[in-house]
DNA sequence: ACAAATGGTGCGGGCTCCCGCAGTTTGGGT
DNA sequence: ACCCAAACTGCGGGAGCCCGCACCATTTGT
């Protein structure tokens, strides 16, 4: 069995490999690099069973990295480690991953034990996990009624570009009107509706995307991916 | 001499302190907390000389955390210790730096040595640093066309909360039309003017909180601290 | 089987936003 | 004291945004 790691900081990167070794003893080979593009490359060239990724990295993030792998070797079993348990990062994921595909999610913080767990049962048992604390985001943003649903977040994403009401109802495919009533029920699940009687004078739009991204709906790497996805979007439509 | 580090990944920490005592033989007495609440308490607690903090933390991050520190102890010398170059830390820290007081900026991938030197020239010279990473990025951003003023950057956080033009102005001192033309210049050192006529059907102001983002001139902490601001700033305008 | 709920669509009005035009103030430089 | 440039301000208009009202289609519950 050969892994790739893929991993930034090298504290981190040593520590990983330690664990591997320890919870993974039918592991013959591994290789570490530095960064996504790398990564890329790596993944290309010699044929990994499994890949053990950071998510935030210098040159290349995690998540493109995985939409690229995944791409080329279907097959590759994808545990991402990560320091943050953004909302942002799992729906991240969760969007790019092919049907049957099998990857994992564990916080940096998790334990020793824990990792070598979910090192064991994801990258070779094949299951899909997800550490814990991220299902409890799901909860504690309360009430389901503030979950949102796969088409409000599509929304969400083209808004955070800075895309115009008729520009998202192209693109998804919705009439005008209907994605207001989309922005509608955003804004009154990122609780901008609320705040309003309160504080008049805010700007709706520019709100919803500052609260997603404080809340951590929306983050800084899933903007990036959207919007090359947005760009390649474009230039379909150009010609 | 006493020192307070404070830090919430068990690698770097112990990376930290294994430097700290290797650079500064003159430290008496080194205290570790993990996140920003326990930093204040410790700070208030023990009379520490200098601090070395990261900025991301858990509960409370390294700015805010840095703030109520000066406010009680101006005279403490802190060294930021950042994994991030984001220009957002750079200007959240400077806004919040008392006047002559002692702090230095460095990246968290910096080698050993630089670290030492930077310790020593910080904590115990007195010196005010930031990593030469940083200050590229005054460059990298090209020609000073694109850098943004004190007076662009504060109506840049008060669009990125989500306040409207009127509101802006109210907070800023300004009229509605300076609010305006400062957009205007923002706009245009965003970037955002100048894809415009390629892509017809932007949204400027959410276009321009997305772009400094993406760029790193906003980040989340920065975003959460400015929120904060503005809510202490709602709640005298209240009554 | 009927009612209620959910999701999509059109119309229209009041508001904010973007920005061109034009006039005033401020700050440096000579 | 002069000038020029930069910053600030008011006015007005076209366009986008927010959202109430009204209507239709599909799904769900009892």
């Amino acid at each position: 069995m050969k892994i790739l790691v893929v991993e930034d900081d090298r504290f981190h990167a040593s520590f990983l490999q330690d664990v591997i070794g320890e919870a993974l003893p039918e592991v013959s080979e591994t290789l570490h690099v530095q960064d996504g593009l790398q990564g890329e490359a790596a993944a290309r060239a010699g044929r990994f069973d499994a890949v053990v990724m950071d998510l935030q990295m210098a040159r290349r993030n995690g998540i493109e990295t995985a939409r690229t792998i995944w791409h080329e070797r279907p097959r590759t079993r994808i545990l991402f480690w990560s320091n943050y348990s953004d909302e942002a990062y799992l729906r991240g994921v969760a969007e790019i991953v092919p049907t049957d595909c099998v990857y994992g999610y564990v916080l940096k913080t998790a334990t020793r034990e824990r990792l070598k767990l979910v090192l064991r049962a994801v990258l070779l048992d094949g299951q899909v996990m997800v550490d814990r604390e991220m299902q409890r985001l799901r909860r504690r943003t309360a009430s389901p009624r503030h979950v949102l649903n796969d088409s409000e977040y599509a929304v969400l994403l083209d808004l955070a570009l800075g895309l115009q009401d008729r520009l998202i109802a192209e693109r998804r495919g919705m009439s005008l009107r209907t994605v207001q009533n989309r922005l509608l029920t955003l804004y009154d699940k990122l609780g901008v509706s609320d705040e309003e009687p309160a504080v008049p004078g805010l700007n709706k739009r520019v709100r919803a995307l500052s609260r997603a991204i404080t809340t951590r709906i929306l983050n800084v790497e899933v903007l990036e991916t959207a919007q090359r996805d947005l760009e390649g979007w474009l230039g379909e439509q150009g010609r």
